[in-house]
DNA sequence: CTGAAAGCGCTTACAG
DNA sequence: CTGAAAGCGCTTACAG
């Protein structure tokens, strides 16, 4: 009747621990069920392979002990993380964010969580940046990356990589044509009675700017307009008051600015100068983000689908993966670009 | 002289194979080194243990060999990953995006990474993502959680987290004061005139509006002001848009908005009616977000701490992991507010 | 200072 | 259908 202590393998809980780290494991289920800890591990996830009774008891022990597999061990033997690295210059840039939301959108569908860095526009970080995401990570997706082409081919060698909005050689990626959007744009000017177009640059080792350039320019010498470039500027609001100054100074009447935050951050200095945005001088950006339909006047912009763009990333990291082998020359994917016509650009006056 | 293979047991590299996944192992350097890999290992993370020379030697092969540890062995071994979950309700809405920043700076210079959950404003998931992250972090962080106190706990209690910008029962939290900044804006809107405050409510279910509504009511009663109620309304700026219809219909002449983006949305429909927004009717946001330097006119606003907020977060989730033992209460952190004056505010017309 | 062995928590051929 | 064993790539007492 006196109870001894028999066997008295069973640990203790330890109630005052918190996080998964100390749970129950594969072998105390296991053990509860009276099986080995390969049937119990089958059960759980290749139901098909057994008995369909044991299966059930399984479940349910696991159920009621509170059994969460542990995902290190499992990707130890699988040698898959199911996670993937993101790199971007700043998250606070809505084109940014807006698609930071959709990468995270769609890897969670497709099972993937998503590690996040931000390089805060500092170019030298970003490959310390990949590499680090790249032990932890089954792929990586690095966004507009102002890294030089050669070691951005490195990593691509590498690592699992797809770029969004930047061309590598020999390497899967996604990007934006912005030449339709920004012919429409020069030409939407020069219909105005636009004759010179100021383009305020973009962060100068960036990729898009270059293409943005010469899109602008081809775009340009196409309805013969003059083009002056000014800056090169940050993409940010801040930098785009700066911006305002010079703009102003060079007497221009029709700008078109690397992106929103520059356009946006133009406007609001010309404002507060008394200049009528719309009517003596005429602004378009570059992104079509949520604050260019808040902002005095509406901002023209060229619409540039940054949710696509991350959708489209991961579809392609996914597909990279799973495709194993270097088969195939890896795919490059264009996206298009359409003028969002607003308040902020009106007919030269002079 | 003839070199005749010896041992022979060198697997030849695969190049076609991306990715640190089929790496070399620190099995590898081991053999190339001729030591055991035990000693490879202290040489590489615990250089004390190991005598200078073999440490240099091991240091020299495993660089050459291009030897990068595998992070999930050492997380298995060590039962920490080494990162930190971040579950936001809208990463494009720029008040999670500034924290976010802050978030992964902050994390990261502690070196530790963060895993991005955006639950895209849907209130239902926000368990399911904590769990998930769960498993692949060593802790938390839940920004403006939306679900009810009980469940939040049960998470708390289970796993290593901080709330941010909530407060939970027993659990660590660090939340956002808006007394102060509420109490600044009722009072200077009263000093223009205004007798009646409208309050444009957030997500129903959210907790940072209902303090903001405490907060709001005490400052109305404390200067007395009359307030009146409206919403729900989602921080977005079309909700704003729409809000706009019902200030304008109740004859409003000042109010103050759940945040920035519906202050913003307002303020643009409102343009859009012809109504001078700062002359006619006085609009506050909450935040202080970039966008409300660039709306027009500037936007009053109640500066919100968001970095310092993600940043604290960080701090206190470390701490709590490295004090492992659930000792103390939890630290429970509050940030101050104040109002910032702007364009959208003046003197009240009738 | 160095090495052999056990173990972190799983999965998966290989037998039975 | 089930189990014993090996292995994923490390770290870390335990000996020597």
């Amino acid at each position: 009747m006196t109870a001894v202590a028999v066997g008295g393998s069973e640990e203790p809980p330890n109630p005052t621990m918190k996080g998964a780290k100390m749970a129950v494991r594969l072998a105390d289920v296991a053990a509860a069920c009276k099986l080995s800890t390969s049937t119990v591990s089958r059960a759980l996830s290749d139901p098909e392979k057994v008995n369909a009774l044991t299966r059930s008891r399984v479940e349910r022990i696991a159920r009621e002990m509170g059994y969460v597999p542990s995902r290190v061990a499992r990707s130890l033997v699988s040698g898959r993380t199911d996670s993937i690295g993101l790199v971007v210059p700043d998250i606070a840039n809505p084109f940014f964010s807006a698609m930071t939301k959709a990468v995270q959108a769609r890897a969670r569908d497709k099972g993937y969580s998503v590690i996040l860095a931000d390089t805060d526009e500092r170019a030298v970080d970003e490959l310390d940046r990949a590499r680090t995401l790249d032990k932890q990570a089954d792929g990586l997706i690095l966004a507009s990356p102002r890294t030089d082409a050669a070691q951005l081919r490195e990593i691509a060698e590498n690592s699992q990589t797809v770029f969004a909005n930047r061309e590598v050689d020999g390497a899967a990626s996604v990007v934006i044509d912005e030449s339709e959007g920004m012919n429409e744009a020069v030409q939407y000017l020069v219909s105005l009675g636009h004759r010179s177009i100021c383009y305020l640059s973009g962060p100068s080792r960036s990729w898009s700017n270059l293409q943005r350039r010469e899109a602008i320019n081809a775009a340009c010498v196409a309805n013969e307009a003059e083009l002056i470039e000014l800056g090169p500027f940050e993409p940010q609001i801040q930098a785009g008051m700066r911006a305002a100054d010079v703009v102003q100074f060079k007497g221009a009447t029709a700008v078109i600015a690397y992106d929103d935050m520059i356009a946006l951050g133009v406007m609001a200095r010309l404002a507060e100068r008394g200049v009528q945005v719309g009517r003596e001088i005429s602004v378009i950006g570059i992104d079509d983000s949520p604050l260019s339909e808040v902002a005095y006047p509406l901002l023209t912009t060229i619409h540039l689908p940054g949710a696509e763009l991350g959708a489209t990333a991961v579809d392609l990291l996914l597909e990279q993966l799973d495709s194993a082998a270097t088969d195939s020359e890896p795919p490059r994917l264009c996206l298009e670009t359409r003028l969002v016509i607003r308040g902020s650009t009106g007919l030269r006056v002079s």
